[in-house]
DNA sequence: TGTGCAAATGATAACCATTCTCATTCTCAT
DNA sequence: ATGAGAATGAGAATGGTTATCATTTGCACA
């Protein structure tokens, strides 16, 4: 699953909770986990990571730079595996299903607008929330 | 100030609460304050509302249509007056300074990608963290 | 390969924004 | 003016997250 290298490179520890939550988002189907979602995964394997280490291991992935966090609507911080590509998100409002998008032209223009009022862009979050067309998704019609 | 027609047009009663912070965001400043912004400023001026109702009524004036909320990386959300016309945001990670924008292309980009992946549109979410350059802002330089 | 100590963990209390509960007060149609 | 129902205030409760601190663990070094 992991190299312990991976996490000494980013200045951590190799500990049994931190080597648990990686391999979970390296194998989880889903890419977009919140901290009560890891809690439940590894609990219901077994694998018992108290939820204060949850929280902890995910921030300082987050600032390793290992994860990503995201603050979409539902009020709790989501994380992801930080592949280096920036993308922003397409999140359904009825079933969660989160699809990921780039857009050059988009990137361009927040670049160019926030040029024009003087700001110096740190980074920017755009969450489009709709309704999807998943067989399985509850938007009964 | 107010016409308690506002207010009743919108489906609530013109109780004095209601009355008060409309009038808040009609005479302040600053467009975008959090509950905790109008429980404080409210009370710094000797009107007391309690801050159960803050909320409260935020909440029925965003569904009566007549506030916008938004969610900021802060944590709490803001409200500011909908007039109406769609923006997004420019936030200064220094100084909370605000700026609005509006861009075309943005927009239809928005749509077409959405449309691309099968989904419908409820709405959508474009915060830009950023320095501003404000002479009054903590940007020390 | 064992030891020591700093760092990490677990259990739980605390925190903060927000919502709920319910007894009291207010609004407004009559 | 009155009364039924809606709104308010005070504070308890909630949900997500962070802080505290005693105990356990990783790992550099002997
Ligand atoms: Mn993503
Ligand atoms: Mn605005
Ligand atoms: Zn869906
Ligand atoms: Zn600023």
């Amino acid at each position: 699953m992991h190299q312990p290298k991976d996490l000494q490179s980013a200045g951590l520890k190799a500990t049994l909770p931190r080597l648990k939550v990686l391999s979970l988002f390296e194998t989880s189907k889903e890419r977009h986990l919140s901290a009560e979602d890891i809690y439940n995964i590894l609990h219901s394997s077994g694998e018992d990571v108290s939820l204060a280490t949850v929280y902890r291991v995910l921030t300082q992935f987050e600032h390793a730079g290992l994860l990503m966090r995201h603050h979409f609507e539902s009020g709790k911080s989501v994380f992801e595996l930080n592949h280096g590509e920036h993308h922003d998100h397409i999140v359904c409002l009825q079933c969660d299903h989160v699809e990921e998008f780039y857009d050059a032209a988009i990137e361009a223009r927040q670049k160019k607008i926030a040029a024009e009022y003087g700001f110096t862009i740190h980074e920017h979050s755009l969450y489009i929330y709709a309704d999807c067309t998943k067989p399985n998704c509850p938007n009964k019609r």
